[in-house]
DNA sequence: GATGAATGAGCATTCATTCAT
DNA sequence: CATGAATGAATGCTCATTCAT
């Protein structure tokens, strides 16, 4: 089923309130006014309001994963690995603020912790596909706990991507990649 | 007006309510239920929802402060600087999950961005607390960019701390600390 | 859009709700009772509930007005207007009590003042009728300020209709139609 | 029991929020903070809500009789009875602008029909006091039914008045006064 | 007399969801 | 597929009233 222009523009106009108002002080009625949809429209689509939210979870984490493996190709060192991972997250922040917003935001919401058998899919698939590719070059790594090390990797990047979507930093992430990445490579390799 | 203990109730009452459910799906009734105080009893005491919310996060942020504050003092080198910061932020989440997990979660709604005097107040303190102790080390410490700095200096933290809270990771962030420590001294140290 | 029946029984039962209890004393509830509609109903269709307070009002002045005109008609001389304009609203009156209670009651109210450009619309029409019908007659009447002539020609039924709608007098208006144009004829003609 | 400052500060506040939002939306604490009174403080002195709205309803009425009663003094004539009628209510309305309002309000709700022993006495003695005058120069009057007379005396002076009160009209009504003293008396004058 | 905390019933309004057309 | 009227449970909030201090 492929989206349809109607499908897509409800998931655009969900995106834009849900960042707006929150999720849950969006209401349907909202949403289907801003995409020009019937009420009735929307839940042929998508079931409920959670469908709208998790097809929408589930759209920006695959675009995520999809430019991350683009990244990841063609890298052969750690530090390019590393590099990579930094760059393709930033690359996509900056790329595609309003999904990163909402993905931040719904990621401590009680949207996360149940859900489709999707979402969990696209979920495990996307952290899974660094760590493969990290494991190849473990000897230039330091041995951390697994369940620290996206912390270390990517951690200042998330914290900054944070603040700068809720307007609490100015600069854009992009100019202060190499910081990241530097910290990035800093927090991982190997003494 | 000292916080009578049945204001006290009311802000614990909602603190559980609002992590186990979130805030918008928290009814006042069900904080009051849970605190044994009527519904007028609330409004009386802060107004609206908002208004417990509020008081929720400043009396959060101002606990988070006093333990940074504690911990700075006898603190000679940038290291130990550092070391505090670190140390302070993880025992505070550790010692305030439930606190925790509320301020990370509001802090991206609407919430933060608006509302009270108060609110800035202790937020602005907050934050130029560690900034003034640190500038008295700058010699041994990276110049980065104002906006950047705290992101390496305390976003594992948060990363971590986030996804511990959320329950996707199990390991204790203190037994961790020393992980933390050390990203964050090689992000800001000169080098 | 044609007033459905639905929205026609609402608009009947608010109106016998607040002729007897009030405008702020009836619910929401009590017009859905009344009106076999439910709560959702109401609020789809009149948006809330001084939405239906106005389009009672609008409704009211509008067949109101239309009497007064259809009254109007054929009468050549002066006098007749006069008398068309007595005998159309004591007609008016007795021929719709209720509504006629409701307006008193409402016009001196804050809904009144602001509100609707429909309410507007229909009450500056309504009270221009008869200014320019008598306009036409002008040598034959008394020059008198143009905000007090509205008050020399139908305040006697006005104040009288007010009474009997409250019960503090118990004769039919009809029965007393010649004494009020007897009074506003005395009252406007020239000397 | 006189009526202490305290009393007097509580029904002139009540006057000033009962004008300015009408009677059913002013709030005890409404005009508890008007008066600078404490909740308690009113309930003690008027008992509730409505106690307070027939207070100020005792009190007004007592003082528009009172004038009526100063105004009929050294009155000979049925013509300076008539003209002394129109002139005290002129007069008390123009001078007691705020209390007229609260009253063309109140006397068309519920407030009126059942209420204290206290507000009936007021109430017919005042409509008596004129009556009783008017008959002592029976002969020159028309005779027309007991309940239309006071329409036709003073109907006019209510409907302008009012109106004026609402703000639909600009004029004072003391200016208009002659016109009024016309028309009562074109009204009731024997043919 | 005065104060203001506490109560809890009552109400306007919202909103997800259904379903006939 | 689309529409929008209808439903009614749920919820934030108000407010008259009481009463201990």
């Amino acid at each position: 089923m492929q989206a349809s222009k109607r499908q897509h523009d409800i998931l655009m106009a969900a995106l834009a309130c849900f960042n707006d108002k929150g999720i849950e002080a969006t209401s349907i009625a909202d949403i289907g006014q801003q995409a020009g949809a019937s009420v009735g429209s929307m839940y042929h689509h998508y079931g409920n309001k959670e469908g709208i939210a998790i097809a929408l979870l589930v759209e920006g984490m695959r675009s995520n994963a999809e430019m991350l493996k683009a990244h990841l190709e063609n890298r052969s060192t750690a530090r390019q690995a590393i590099e990579a991972a930094v760059m393709s997250l930033v690359e996509w922040i900056v790329t595609n603020p309003e999904w990163a917003r909402f993905i931040y935001t719904v990621s401590s919401s009680r949207l996360m912790q149940q859900s489709a058998t999707q979402l969990k899919e696209v979920n495990s698939h996307n952290s899974e596909l660094l760590a493969e590719y990290l494991a190849k070059h473990s000897k230039q790594l330091r041995s951390v706990p697994k369940e620290v090390l996206p912390s270390l990797l990517l951690g200042s990047v998330h914290d900054y991507a944070r603040r700068w979507l809720n307007g609490q930093v100015l600069t854009n992430p992009k100019e202060l990649e190499s910081f990241f990445i530097d910290a990035a490579w800093q927090n991982v390799k190997s003494h």
